[in-house]
DNA sequence: TTTTTTTTGAGTGACGTACCTCAAAAACTT
DNA sequence: AAGTTTTTGAGGTACGTCACTCAAAAAAAA
């Protein structure tokens, strides 16, 4: 049986008060009498009962989600996802909230996270693209004793408590090996597609990519990344500019969002070109890429497991409790049509 | 917040002593009172508070994992991680117990089930083959009421309650489709070698590989498994034997253990021959495969996510609450140098 | 209708922790 | 040594559920 708190009282020769003054750090104990206690506490193994003292306490932590706004399949995946997830944290007192706020606006975003700060959250997940108003309200929000974490687009020169995701430029080294194998020493062009560079992933993951193809496989070169910024003109023309250009190009690399409309103006070329295409987030696009032959691989995360660990970490620094690493490190999943499940 | 079994009394007009009665199946119930409660509970959308309950029931949930002893790395890697999580496990009132029998003895292993079912265990976990005795012992292990899951190794004609793992056709077909591909249309024999085909992976994992390679790719031919048997010297006999009546040797496929003997036995011939190297179960030794470059793939499966799972599934099953689908599913993991984390 | 059986209500004491009060004891000041 | 302050103890109530008892009420059987 596992030792309680009246286990320790009785170890330490004090009373269950003074035992419970210690655990909640509530004042009023000499040190001597702490250090007593704290013995006791080590020597029996003692660790506090998470459910009973939440039950005790009448506990629900209050999570935010805020994300960027944004139509891309990533991001109505994820949306669906942390709705779906929340459903079953409720169950383990968890209240889930997500805000949404536009694209492009560092400073509403910024009055999203101070507004947060006035007891509406215990902790906040975010992902959206690092600006300096970011940087300032992540510290505001820690120094009010509020837990921050990043998912999927890393925040990695601010105060947040962590980062659940993958390493951008290792998954695109991956997409950049499987390139080059896939080619398979044939000599030719490699498109590059992106929405923007603005996001940090989008330069990582080309940078990853260019390491790992050319580094070790001079014979292509990989064309300048075709921007579209959501403007589905623009990369129309840029895409058939290209093909017009080059007739040797042999593989296509989506960094991110526009899958779906890529491939659609990819079709036509795709007769006289045998184009290996390699693009990230396995979506319901994406999936039935993989499915019907048109993409080749999708380097992902699993966005299920991604919106858990968030919550567990968040929990975790909450409580102040240890995080277990394994269990949270994100994979870099490559999926082919064969393990896609 | 959340409704309490005294909201679900006074919703439905009886005591709490009645709502007590039917949520616990306990007699004494008119078939109107209950549907009354039940309905009261639907409409407050009432869910049990499982960390109180358990609280009071004062209960844990014994655990048994049952598995064939064996020194592969992946075994050592299993019950490590078995280990590392039953410590974990124990915050949330789980008790994991390890058993290991003697491999290829299914009376051994059936008396061990048998053995778990007078109350050492509410839910078993068992990697082993499938054979009419182990069958037998599962039936008897759930005719008392006791949850069974299999990992890693399915138990499809049983009794079980659920299979953690991943689908070994599917895996051997990913294999498969990798070897096609990074073989770059060259012609040549593949090597394949298994420690014995009495383990249905093995079986399987070899049905797809040939699926996926020789369907779209009949340049190449697929030579008879090599098995090995716990015997190295059989193992490098026959390889030996391989590399000496056949000159054109461009890839090996290992499709379970023994990648650590076998890279020794191979080395020789790696300088005359490039061989794309695909192997199963990321363990220390194929990690250092893929880190110095002579493994090419590793397919996989997480074995702490499989233990985890394991776990939340067995839980669920003694709960009878529902499992999340989404998050018990194991990926077929491919991992490269790049990705490997 | 009376008797028997079944169903229901009211209540109690756990589980392990939190959080509170009030009084007593111990530790300090002067 | 007296007073003051700090520290400690004893006790209670609560959280949401389980598991039980005993008596009362309702339903079924005679």
């Amino acid at each position: 049986m596992r030792p309680t708190v009246n286990d320790i009282a009785r170890a330490a020769g004090v009373s269950l008060a003074t035992v419970d003054r210690v655990l909640n750090a509530r004042p009023g104990v000499r040190k001597v009498t702490i250090e007593r206690v704290n013995k006791a506490i080590e020597e029996l193994g003692y660790v506090r009962d998470l459910s009973a003292a939440n039950l005790a306490r009448r506990r629900t932590y209050r999570f935010v989600f805020v994300l960027t706004e944004g139509d891309s399949q990533f991001q109505h995946a994820l949306r669906e996802t942390i709705e779906e997830v929340a459903q079953n944290a409720a169950r383990e007192r968890m209240a889930v909230e997500t805000v949404l706020v536009p694209p492009g606006d560092p400073h509403h975003l910024a009055r999203v996270l101070h507004g947060l700060e006035d007891d509406r959250a215990e902790g906040v997940a975010i992902m959206a693209p690092e600006t300096p108003h970011v940087r300032d309200a992540i510290r505001h929000l820690k120094e009010n004793g509020i837990a921050v974490v990043s998912l999927v687009s890393d925040l990695p020169n601010t105060d947040q408590d962590h980062f659940v995701g993958i390493d951008s430029i290792a998954a695109g080294r991956t997409a950049g090996v499987l390139m080059r194998r896939f080619l398979c020493k044939n000599k030719g062009k490699v498109l590059v597609l992106s929405n923007t560079m603005i996001l940090r992933e989008s330069v990582e993951r080309r940078l990853g990519f260019d390491a790992a193809l050319i580094e070790s496989y001079p014979e292509i070169e990989v064309l300048p990344s075709i921007e579209w910024r959501d403007d589905p003109d623009r990369l129309e023309r840029n895409v058939r500019a290209a093909f017009a250009s080059y007739d040797d190009i042999i593989g296509v690399y989506v960094t991110g969002s526009g899958n779906r409309l890529f491939s659609r103006v990819l079709a036509p070329y795709r007769q006289d070109h045998d184009l290996v295409y390699i693009a990230h987030e396995l979506t319901e696009h994406t999936r039935a890429g993989l499915a019907d032959g048109s993409i080749d691989v999708v380097i992902t995360q699993d966005i299920g497991h991604v919106v858990r660990s968030t919550l567990r970490v968040l929990r975790a620094k909450v409580d102040k409790t240890e995080i277990d690493a394994a269990q949270e490190r994100i994979r870099i999943d490559i999926v082919l049509r064969e393990n896609m499940g």
